[in-house]
DNA sequence: TAAGTTTGTTCAATCGTTTGAACAATTTGA
DNA sequence: TCAAATTGTTCAAACGATTGAACAAACTTA
């Protein structure tokens, strides 16, 4: 079809000097003179050139390409961390790499590897629910590729990890059910042995202590937090002797599912039972009643995280290696489904 | 830090033979012995080898990467598209660099710029609003890079589309309403420019011919298609004279803001007024009452797009270029904002 | 004006892998 | 038994850009 490519060996071709001399040219070195700059410059542009980037991230090791490595894209924090990393290196002339994981190991597996081969010049990750063996994320960090955790992360590893308070998150949404007149405070809670849901079952419980309320086994449970766990656990918590009078979930997809249930059955959200979720997912403002939730800053965290990528390609030189371990203040964003009338 | 890369030569070193030997072994040359290719195998594993993209690519002149441009991740018809997309091409070894246009003409050139530069196989693009000038979308057909549009796509440029029928979507959008015994039924409609928003109001209009029922321009809006565009032509409506019995809006979005609107008024849904909006985005399951919409199939879309792409790659002695035009049909999902007691 | 410095360019090696051609060793066929 | 075919490997040249060293020419400086 067209005359698909333009090497610099052309444009040194038709300016009758050396390839190297193009290339100086065009990276500006310099040594080389303005006069030549010009003219190469303009050859480029009418030969139409684009640089290869492979052959040159070949020659300088280091491809230009971030990947990322999250459990799904629908799931708008995660797009929202996303977006904010792309913001940032982008700037700096690099391409992200999205992978998901659907939250399979297997699947994050062979997504790591695959970016490996890539040649990516680093890794932000944020671990799947079924992941518990970490020897992908070690093979990252024995081939000196920097690796980010956020959100989901695993403080064992050593490396860089940027997460929300979830603890102060979780304190501040319970606290704030308290506020309202709320008593008998349920948790749907996420699986414990992932820390950020341990932190945030911590951060409800010592609300509760310390408003001097008590802990109560039967209103605190543990699934996968979709819709379809909100319904069924609010259904198992409805049919108590003594049901909650409020209901703090630890996703806005499993909050939604607790609020479809009590709507169905005709209870008043939130005189009679309040609600807050977690995550500021953008349909928690659509609902009816607008769901309460926990504003995790993804698009900030996003950033956070490909700022320290930067610093860490930027520093190569590998002397100085602290551990980065940043912490974001989660924003308590308050909604019909938890504001009660004085 | 560790012994950070392994390559052929490395292996070949360790084995007692050339790399080239090394190189057809792990690319299962016919002409290498088993006893070799074992060897070969054991020690590649052995030393944690991990082949280096980017030389390959280079020497293949095959980056087998795959652009896809879209203008939001945070919408779920084009993160499912992606999803659809990856799920075909990952397992034929490819990977997929996602960029995001945010509907500004200018980052789409940029976004375009940096896959051709980062030498991609192929581009899979949805063109943004605002775009109508497509020079940067020639020049990725001059470089002879496969590019397949979707969704929003430009047919002049030959190249290998994929859309939904629009028209055929909203004229059974409209026809449910009309169905549902609504007879003053509302637009809110995309910007006309945008062929595949101009389909679906050539749609809306034809079931109201069918149907016998009178076209009132009063009732036809265009729009941005925000939550907040659906609000504002939604209160313009109410303000009629004689005020519209259903509203079919071009997008979930814009529909929920109607819906919002209506409730706001205590106007009943579907009885007082019915909708129904376009993409089956999550949220419409999620809100009260339900909204209906037209699945656009968008998983599918992209499988689609990336099969085509595949295609392209297999074939690519570009003797027989035959454009690809597919187009799918939409699917009516009736939920509880258009469905009338009978 | 001779020695030293600066300027602008070329040379040549390199990144790691691939691949057709060449070649030696072995096997087959008539 | 000698030529032909097969098998398994090595050779060497790519792919396109980068980069330190080398070098010639021009310019300073004493």
């Amino acid at each position: 079809m067209a005359n698909k490519k333009t090497t610099i060996t052309e444009i040194a071709r038709a300016l009758a000097i050396t390839p190297s001399a193009v290339s100086k040219a065009l990276n500006n070195h310099p040594r080389i003179s303005d006069t030549t700059k010009e003219a190469v410059a303009a050859m480029a542009k009418k030969m139409n050139y684009q640089p290869n980037h492979l052959a040159s991230a070949l020659r300088k090791g280091k491809s230009n390409l971030l990947g990322v490595v999250i459990p799904m894209a629908n799931i708008s924090f995660f797009s929202s961390v996303v977006k904010g990393v792309e913001d940032v290196v982008n700037a700096e002339g690099y391409n992200v790499i999205i992978s998901q994981s659907h939250d399979s190991f297997e699947k994050e597996c062979t997504n790591i590897e695959a970016l490996l081969k890539t040649q990516v010049d680093g890794i932000i990750a944020s671990i799947g629910n079924e992941t518990t063996d970490l020897q992908h994320y070690e093979n990252v960090k024995e081939k000196g590729v920097p690796l980010i955790f956020f959100d989901r992360v695993d403080e064992s590893l050593g490396v860089d990890t940027i997460i929300i308070d979830d603890y102060l998150g979780a304190f501040r949404a319970a606290e704030h059910l308290i506020d309202q007149g709320c008593k008998r405070i349920a948790h749907i809670g996420g699986h414990k042995h992932v820390p950020l849901y341990h932190n945030r079952i911590k951060g409800y419980l010592e609300a509760l202590r310390t408003h001097h309320l008590p802990i109560e086994e039967e209103l605190i449970w543990e699934s996968g937090l979709e819709i379809k766990d909100g319904r069924e656990i609010t259904e198992k918590l409805l049919a108590l002797s003594n049901p909650p009078d409020a209901i703090f979930a630890s996703s806005d997809y499993s909050a939604l599912g607790a609020q479809q249930l009590l709507l169905e059955q005709g209870i008043n959200i939130p005189d009679e039972i309040a609600i807050i979720g977690f995550s500021n997912e953008p349909f928690t403002s659509y609902v009816t009643p607008s769901l309460s939730t926990v504003n995790q800053h993804s698009e900030q965290m996003g950033q956070r995280a490909a700022k320290i990528f930067l610093e860490r390609m930027a520093s190569k030189n590998k002397t100085d290696f602290m551990q980065n371990q940043t912490v974001l203040t989660p924003e308590l964003i308050i909604r019909d489904s938890s504001r009660r009338g004085t």
